[in-house]
DNA sequence: GCTTTGACACTAA
DNA sequence: CTTAGTGCCAAAG
């Protein structure tokens, strides 16, 4: 069963409101350099009811793409986050005070 | 069952 | 700052 969309949906559950986390934090938490393969499994996300997928963004703060690269998607996602009381600025997130740590090795 | 694609990350030029 | 190349993993064709 371990899978890393498995494992991707634990931790994406596990993130409190009010923060996001990225790829790479994300991979380095499944101890894996998934960082794309995690990509595939939002974009492909068979349960979006379960998996805050919105919460995910790049390393650099930027928002990614969200439902695909579709620019009206990606203006989605940034207003689900400011829903979740992040505050996103020139289209990416302050990872200084929303970024999300997991249970780190 | 191999090839292509992609919501990425990092380094180099 | 942007462009190009490399690595890495999973799903779709």
């Amino acid at each position: 069963m371990s899978s890393l969309k498995q494992s991707c949906y634990s931790l994406l559950q596990q993130i409190p409101k009010g923060k996001v986390t990225t790829y790479k934090s994300l991979a380095k938490a499944l101890n894996s350099r998934a960082y794309r393969a995690i990509g595939q499994i939002m974009k492909r996300n068979p349960n979006p009811d379960l998996v805050p997928c919105y919460k995910v963004i790049k390393s650099d703060g930027s928002i990614g793409g969200y439902l695909g690269s579709d620019i009206p998607n990606i203006k989605k996602k940034i207003q689900l986050l400011k829903k979740d009381g992040i505050g996103v600025e020139d289209n990416k997130v302050n990872l200084n005070k929303y970024l999300h740590g997991f249970n780190k090795v």
